[in-house]
DNA sequence: CCAACCATGTAAGCTGTTACATGATTGA
DNA sequence: TCAATCATGTAACAGCTTACATGGTTGG
């Protein structure tokens, strides 16, 4: 089953704590989460959708009947299906939050093993991303290009190599000590 | 008239030099533009539409029978008129790619100027949104962020960094000597 | 001659956007 | 009491994706 990313942000955040839609929609909006924007429109029939597969439900809390969502099992199961998936080259080169938002809710499992398999595999794809991107300015196509084709590709590349730097920067909290 | 972000790209690479809706295609799937795809499903609707709007219009070159797309002095008008927009917040802070593709299109306006105020609206953006984004650090839920928050955080921070960095070494290849 | 690539399209379906609509609660 | 915010939805529409479909050209 895929999903798209909003909802597996909308599980992921049902599992972190329980909520209303109003509240979820409320993250969207004033936290810099992937920027998923959170007009009724688009969170209410999503979370319809959710429940209506079964990876949701309504629930009420004890002493107020507020009601919220929460996740079921097989919501569990499903969101845990899609964390555990290493970054692919496509999913760095043309959608990295994706990545980042897969990389928040492994907070979920908390496992730092699968999180360091994660990182080690975001590492991998941004730097293969990056060798593509350096060959690509020393193609013939690459060197036909404008200042302004250069510079924006620069900003892409700097970016990559952000990345990169951050990802050597995180794994090392997530390793395993050696006996 | 606001267009997708696709439909400026085409109409920019229609400037740049005339092509077939098929060397189009190919454009978005050899070289790292900003990526859209690509498929046939997108680009000719696309091209359909601009076309009917007058953005755009089929040519044939001159020796060979071959067909090809090319700006109407409409297309040119509304395209600059997008080109000269300034950097808003919200763009930087959900959709900065937009900016870059808008960057890379100004080359067509061929106007260091108008590139200059493009960068310094562009700086502003981002210097703006960092502040709001270590603001949010700072704040009470800035502070109940867990580890992989926060580093889900560091890597947009650094993201936008880069663009900070990326934006003062842009900025004086487009200054204006002074008299 | 056949595979690969040039070249252009259409149709179904899903998502998300914008805009509209409604009503309850709460704090100043 | 009145504005703001809580809270949930619907309807129309635009856009993109996937998949299907077709046919021409060209190089090995």
């Amino acid at each position: 089953m895929k999903l798209t990313p909003l909802s597996y942000a909308l599980i992921g955040l049902a599992i972190a704590e329980p909520r209303s839609g109003y509240a979820l929609r409320k993250v969207f909006e004033t936290t810099p989460l992937g920027s998923y924007s959170s007009s009724p429109g688009s969170i209410y029939p999503a979370l319809a959708k959710l429940v209506a597969l079964d990876l949701l439900k309504k629930s009420s809390t004890l002493d107020s009947n507020k009601m919220q969502f929460e996740a079921t099992s097989t919501g569990r199961a499903i969101l845990k299906n899609w964390l555990i998936q290493s970054v692919s080259l496509d999913t760095v080169a043309s959608e990295v939050e994706i990545a980042l938002l897969q990389f928040a809710f492994l907070e979920t499992l908390d496992d730092p093993i699968i999180t360091y398999a994660f990182l080690v595999s975001f590492e991998q794809a941004v730097s293969q991303h990056l060798k593509n991107l350096y060959t690509f300015t020393q193609s013939a196509d690459g060197q036909k290009l404008s200042t302004h084709g250069r510079l924006a590709m620069e900003n892409g590349i700097a970016g990559y190599e952000g990345h990169l730097t951050w990802v050597k920067h995180a794994l090392p909290m997530f390793a395993t000590p050696t006996k």
